[in-house]
DNA sequence: AGAACTTATGTACACTATGTATATATACGA
DNA sequence: TCGTATATATACATAGTGTACATAAGTTCT
């Protein structure tokens, strides 16, 4: 069993500065999250957690899904980076590597599968986790890719989207659907099929 | 609103016929699971809907996704095959086109994710999941492309298993995180991006 | 045919969670 | 300082879960 957090002490009936619920419920929502996963998340647990009322959460968050990504990000944090060292294939590589070790090795890693199994069932994490975390994501690889294409190391006619899809998607793919291991060198060999192809002579 | 299906007329107290009731629960099932999702499906509605009792959907279905699984092959069937021409690369698009239309629609295609969603934080659907769904598909695919590969269509050193994740966990990933959409263009892109290579002159 | 066994059923209970309504006390801002 | 915003306690109705118990009826074996 995983040590939840001191319930902070109780006050009396009336109205606590805004900022401070607001705070307290963020942590609690995070600490929930990353310790006992999506299943365990309800707004009574996260509101007694708080030491908050549950009136308050239902007040400013319209679902479960939303309050549930805030915690998230409050724990975690944004991190987004790609660097860009002029080489397509290392820099993918790398990236595909950090997200492996992340989803892989992390409590963060181990609870974006369970947010994105919640969203399809609740539009509202859905849409949220797409403005919020995916879509970014997928601008900066797009990004990278678009660049590499000017330095000519891909094809002209390639789509860059695409290309997210099958080096970050088959990532997803064995995230969600787990009949194949998450390794370093499944993330290699991405970007070695897809780069060099894997036609045989013919 | 879609019109439920007409609940059974009730028998008095004692026993029915099990093959009967298992039969009405497994139509209920699959029934509600298509028409509402997964979101609505519940032990309770699933009895209401079979005229069960709930105590006997407790007593043979370990748990809700276990439930939900049966329903869903109860309503939709196997439908399992990979025809062989001996031209991989027609018959990955096929293959893949195929399973895009069957997802984007109809019925079933829609629930799928779903299933895949609430096996993020349901241990028992998880592995149900994998063994009577991905695993088998799965194995029909990598088959396939070793047979390629003895054809000399695909090169010695490629593990069809990533392959696999390349193709359709590329789908998977649109369909699961819905940033871009499902089409047969994009289909077509997978299978010449990956066979091709994407990479430039260089 | 009868007995023994299996199992679906009705009923009940305790528990958890959701979502809303009401009144009250306090923080915050003008 | 006064008015408003809002967090709080409390209560309620609803829905779902999972279990326990006794009973009726299908099923199977002798």
């Amino acid at each position: 069993m995983t040590q939840q957090s001191p319930a902070p002490e109780r006050r009396g009936r009336g109205r606590r500065p805004a900022a401070e619920v607001r705070r307290e419920i963020l942590r609690a929502a995070g600490e929930l999250l990353l310790t006992e996963g999506m299943a365990a998340f309800t707004i009574e647990r996260v509101a007694a957690l708080a030491g908050a009322s549950r009136v308050t959460l239902y007040k400013w968050w319209p679902s479960k899904g939303a309050l549930a990504l805030d915690g998230y990000f409050a724990a975690v944090g944004p991190t987004l980076a790609f660097p860009d060292t002029g080489d397509i294939a290392a820099d993918l590589t790398a990236q595909l590597r950090a997200f492996v070790h992340l989803m892989r090795d992390t409590q963060a890693g181990r609870v974006m599968p369970e947010l994105v199994g919640h969203a399809q069932t609740d539009p509202e994490l859905s849409a949220l986790l797409r403005e919020r975390y995916s879509a970014p994501r997928r601008a900066l690889a797009v990004e990278a890719l678009e660049r590499a294409k000017r330095r000519g190391q891909l094809r002209e006619d390639v789509d860059p989207e695409v290309v997210v899809d099958q080096l970050w998607g088959a990532c997803y793919h064995r995230l969600l659907i787990p009949d194949q291991p998450l390794t370093d060198e499944f993330a290699e060999a991405l970007v070695r099929n897809l780069l060099a192809g894997i036609g045989g002579a013919r």
